[in-house]
DNA sequence: AGCACGCCGACT
DNA sequence: GTCGGCGTGCTC
């Protein structure tokens, strides 16, 4: 008589998975599953069913539940197993992690149901007693919308259950479940007229559905990038007879712009389920979210990078707005990158997906251009033209301050440029990637600057906390009064940033209503949505602001930009840093003069010859595109070649160097085409009190990368060494 | 990663 | 005499 064994996949750092018995218990593929393991019970997912183990029969356990509520479908599993693989993660971890938190837990997941109710067309009001205010409120609102769920009825009055239940009685009114998914009141809303760029990009990708195809959608700021989403979805999402209605899954870098797209996407296609998946929702709200997705319940799911991984049963398309951006980089455990792996899943399942970017990366570029197959070749949707009516491209200029030396950080070109805005009535913009007073605490006596104890990095001038802070572990400590070194009082914060900018420019300009944006003054939940209000109101003279201000927002009445310091990054030793800064660069621009007055963006910098600019001027992504992958390879970086790093830490650096060292040996030993550099020490050597380090690998092809990592990776856990440091191995890192 | 088992110091 | 420190080693 055969037994039934489960071989089950569990979050623990084990590169392998373990078998148990059934106990009984009836288990899909891809059910969550409780086991005892090691004197604790975890939840794993079963990944295969079968009569025999490698491991002694007598030894198994049997599992102790096995839920019916979830289960990861073929196509995810076999998604997450790639990744595994492929990023050379315990395949558990990965599957785990690709659960909302309510799943991992030892607990059947609930789903919550809701009902929603609908006037019933022969429905009698008359009977009703005008003195009961309540049912008539309720019917009220039941005649506006046809369609009410529980939610959105609680929102009308209070005591709708009981009139709900009198209706429901009276048969008036019936009864249905539906999935909870966030309710929505659609809006009417004014369909644009798209332009000939778009109608064709659209045109396009709806000639190959139902196969796989990816799609550049490269196009400006303003060149309506998503009115070509939205119209490819309503048709890929309409109704076909008989079969199950099709599922996108919509991935955007962050919530900084969730809410507006969201927004657009509920309003524009009302009629389909939509829920987010981001880092902003409740335990709660992500569980029931995901459940509606992996149900196929919800039709369009917007989230972000984690996303990828959520079960949807009928997805046809996939959708990755701002391609380019870095945070699709996952940046700690399984160190995936969102968009290599929408890649694959779309392979998977046969089907087309979009990446739209005004600045695409340069991976994505060299595949839309140079890929010298026919058959991996992307489509390159172009859109260069402002979706806009009569929206010009800003004008872009380089203040040299070499020439035009600057003042508190402020060249006097710059000033003049906003007090004539400020005369105007227009409204100016200026960036600047640093928060805080002043990035240093500087003894003017002995050069002494204040330093963090546990980052090789120094401590940011808070002056309106009095307080000094490490932006990168989160240190705090008061303002000393005088220097540590030297005993001088003469300390003195030096350098930009977003707070001190605001102070002087407040004093330069004493009737500007200035408002800096950044994670400080953004702390409160509804912050940003308030300033950003308050500048569509023309509140707001002059934003002062970090990053956070770059993206997607519309600013009508912004003719003005002012950028205050990059060339830190124009040479950077990071090769990706003039790339970085380019995307940059574009983004912030395209803040200015969206509507139908001209926008003006001026640069401080002391290189103002960089070809970097010159690209910028023409607002030509080509052209720099093109040269940097020349460049890229001349270098042999990639995308041209492809790099792993194997990054360790640990409280002494002699460990981490010897690790490294006797891992570098080994893959030496492997001797495959893979170049092995000795090991380097980061640009940031120390973080939060530990001592980093870090192996590159360099090859030509992604598969001689991989050969050599999977005998490699082995080898480097069983080194004994390898307990005593924290290491981590980053497929096509993209920072280092 | 955890959690057990295990062998050496200051406490009811 | 025991409680507990955290070193290594295993987990179906």
């Amino acid at each position: 008589m055969s037994q039934t064994i489960f071989n089950i996949a569990l979050d623990v750092p084990l590169n392998r998975t373990f078998d148990y018995l059934s106990g009984g218990f009836i288990a899909r593929v891809g059910n969550r599953v409780v086991v005892p393991f090691a004197g604790r019970n975890l939840v794993g997912v079963v990944l295969e069913i079968k009569q025999t183990s490698d491991y002694p029969i007598e030894k198994l356990k049997p599992v102790s539940h096995v839920f019916d509520d979830v289960v990861f479908d073929s196509h995810t599993l076999k998604l997450l197993k790639f990744c595994a693989d492929y990023y050379h993660y315990p395949l558990g971890q990965a599957l785990i992690s690709a659960l909302p938190l309510r799943l991992r837990q030892i607990k059947p997941a609930v789903s919550r149901k809701q009902f929603a109710y609908q006037l019933l067309p022969n429905a009698d009001i008359s009977q009703i007693p005008a003195r009961k205010v309540v049912l008539h409120r309720v019917i009220a609102a039941l005649q506006a919308t046809p369609v009410l769920a529980a939610s959105e009825l609680a929102f009308i009055t209070f005591g709708w259950h009981k009139a709900i239940l009198e209706l429901k009685n009276l048969g008036l009114v019936s009864e249905h479940e539906v999935v909870a998914v966030k309710a929505f009141m659609p809006i009417s809303t004014t369909e644009p007229i798209l332009n000939d760029e778009q109608v064709s990009a659209i045109q396009n990708v709806l000639v190959l559905t139902h196969i796989f195809k990816p799609w550049l959608l490269h196009g400006i700021t303003g060149s309506g990038k998503t009115e070509v989403y939205i119209q490819i979805l309503r048709k890929i999402l309409q109704p076909i007879l008989k079969q199950p209605q099709a599922q996108v899954l919509v991935l955007v870098p962050e919530i900084n712009l969730t809410p507006q797209l969201e927004a657009r996407f509920r309003s524009r296609l009302s009629q389909y389920p939509l829920v987010t998946l981001h880092s902003n929702l409740s335990e709660s709200e992500r569980l029931q979210n995901w459940l509606a997705a992996s149900t196929g319940a919800a039709k369009i799911v917007i989230g972000t990078r984690l996303s990828v991984f959520t079960p949807m049963p009928h997805l046809k398309l996939i959708v990755m707005d701002e391609e380019h951006d870095g945070s699709y980089k996952q940046q700690d455990g399984m160190r995936y990158h969102a968009r290599d792996v929408a890649m694959v899943r779309a392979k998977q399942l046969n089907i087309p997906i979009i990446l739209g970017s005004a600045t695409p990366s340069l991976e994505t570029w060299h595949n839309s251009t140079q890929n010298k197959t026919q058959k991996n070749q992307y489509g390159l949707l172009s859109l260069k033209q402002r979706a806009v009516e009569n929206a010009a491209l800003p004008n872009i200029f380089c203040i040299d301050t070499a020439k035009s030396p600057t003042e508190n950080g402020l060249s006097p070109l710059l000033v003049n440029a906003l007090r004539e805005r400020l005369k105007r009535g227009e409204q100016s913009l200026l960036f600047i990637n640093r928060r805080g007073y002043a990035p240093v605490l500087y003894c003017n006596a002995c050069q002494w600057v204040a330093p963090c104890m546990r980052c090789s990095a120094r401590l940011v001038v808070h002056l309106s906390k009095k307080r000094l802070e490490c932006h990168h572990c989160g240190h705090e400590q008061k303002i000393p009064l005088q220097c540590p070194s030297c005993g001088n009082a003469d300390l003195h914060p030096t350098g930009q940033a977003t707070q001190r900018l605001e102070q002087t420019l407040q004093t330069l300009l004493p009737t500007a209503h200035i408002a800096r944006v950044d994670r400080d003054s953004m702390r409160n939940k509804d912050a940003l949505t308030d300033l950003l209000t308050q500048v569509h109101n023309q509140e707001i003279d002059i934003l002062v602001g970090t990053q956070m201000l770059a993206k997607g927002h519309d600013f009508p009445h912004l003719t003005l930009v002012g950028v205050i310091d990059t060339d830190s990054a124009l040479y950077s030793p990071d090769f990706r840093a003039s790339e970085r800064l380019f995307a940059q660069l574009m983004q912030v621009s395209g803040r200015a003069g969206r509507a139908k007055k001209a926008g003006e963006v001026l640069i401080q910098t002391a290189f103002p010859q960089h070809a970097l600019f010159d690209a910028l001027r023409s607002q030509d992504y080509v052209s720099f595109a093109n040269a940097q992958l020349q460049e890229r390879s001349v270098m042999q970086f990639p995308p041209v070649s492809y790099f792993a790093l194997l990054r360790a830490e640990a409280n002494d650096y002699a460990q981490v160097q010897q690790f490294l060292n006797l891992a570098g040996n080994l893959a030496r030993e492997l001797k495959q085409d893979v170049m092995i550099y000795d090991p380097v020490r980061p640009q940031m050597e120390r973080l939060k009190g530990m001592e980093r380090g870090q192996l590159l690998l360099q090859a030509n092809s992604r598969v001689a990368l991989q050969r050599l990592l999977k005998n490699w990776m082995p080898q480097c856990r069983e080194l004994p060494i390898a307990t005593k440091v924290r290491w981590s191995l980053d497929i096509d890192p993209l920072e280092f």
